[in-house]
DNA sequence: CCCCGTTATGCAACTAGTTGCACAACCGTC
DNA sequence: GACGGTTGTGCAACTAGTTGCATAACGGGG
């Protein structure tokens, strides 16, 4: 129930369209609320259906032509409401650490490899955030929209940070680790692996 | 594509009964991928009819009886397939920090009772997982096994420490913001907010 | 002029996860 | 011995997000 919301706060930091939003969920608001070209088109038909955004008028309104939506009152109280709505934390989920519970069962091997590949990943998009930090953010500048916008990219530095450490510690502990297989004591009846 | 992995780990570690099973991922494996007990008997359902698992032979297989499964070898070869496939890390989504970011255009009016609430719930699973840490880790338990599971728990700690760090730094700024509605220049025309 | 790549918009089907409810057995109690 | 709460199992419908593809305009190059 956020995307509508997330394309609501875009249209009303700069009016666009649907491809402008598209380009600018591949970097900013994207950076924690993903979103494809299709479910920003899908959602922009919705939202003005609901009279939350309007189109502004273009000259030849035709297929595969720009069409820019501003958002109205209505979208803009209906994103306040829900900015101050209570919201409970949804439940966690994490593939990668899902997948090193699975190796303590069935082993490590091929995990390192894609941990390191993950490793990789976490400094590139770190350093990206650190860029945007030092351009957008120099120190001085602090008009409250400035210092909100700064803490949600402080929030993306930091888990960046977190990742890279946490996988650097894990794949230290890999290479300290016996074998590629930790099976020592088989808890279960040990069902014929050969078939 | 994860809960049915998820399920053939927690098999592995022990057969277990479709309720067994929801009791163990409200605790433990629920950390970092929580399901449902209708995901769950679903799954089960699918894991078994593709020859993964099967149903341990019981007195009366008679509906509301319990039915533990456990892991067939060709189970147990799909999830170690798996564990070592590359996979990308899935797009972030954060609803905090999109309520947050839109707080920057309509006001943090609402918000900042919610941040506090969810600090209070960061810092309660962080006392939790250390609880966790201190019961089931102690210091010398290092088997392969031990020290793979312990690194996920260590996900979890220090993911939440992050997370009460970010969140009691983000109040404080709440509390030297000027106003409620950090409104001071507005971009857009400023449609009409009182219809 | 036609082919082709790029830009821009959009529909339809699929997948995974959530919500709501139903059904049966068991177990204590009034 | 019927009543109501708890335990255990399960289906069906819904929602949100993903994947795959379709359509149209525009702008070179051969």
């Amino acid at each position: 129930m956020s995307l509508p919301h997330a394309i609501l706060t875009a249209l009303l930091e700069k009016p666009s369209s649907g491809l402008e939003l598209t380009r600018r969920f591949d970097k900013s608001i994207g950076y924690f609320w993903s979103a494809t070209h299709q479910q920003i088109y899908r959602e922009l038909g919705r939202l003005e259906g609901e009279g939350h955004i309007r189109a502004l008028p273009a000259e030849q309104p035709a297929r595969g032509q720009k069409k820019r939506y501003e958002v109205l009152p209505a979208g803009r109280a209906e994103l306040a409401r829900w900015t101050a709505a209570a919201q409970d934390p949804k439940p966690q989920r994490d593939v990668l650490l899902l997948r090193l519970r699975a190796a303590a069962v069935v082993g490590t091997e091929g995990l390192e490899a894609d941990l390191r590949r993950h490793l990789e990943l976490h400094r590139r998009q770190l350093s990206e955030y650190e860029e945007i930090e030092r351009r957008d953010f120099p120190p001085g500048r602090d008009a409250p929209q400035d210092r909100l916008r700064h803490l949600v990219l402080r929030a993306g530095i930091d888990l960046e940070t977190f990742w890279t450490r946490w996988l650097t510690h894990a794949l230290e502990e890999f290479a300290e680790l016996p074998g590629a297989a930790p099976e020592a004591q088989p808890r279960e009846p040990a069902p014929d692996t050969s078939g």
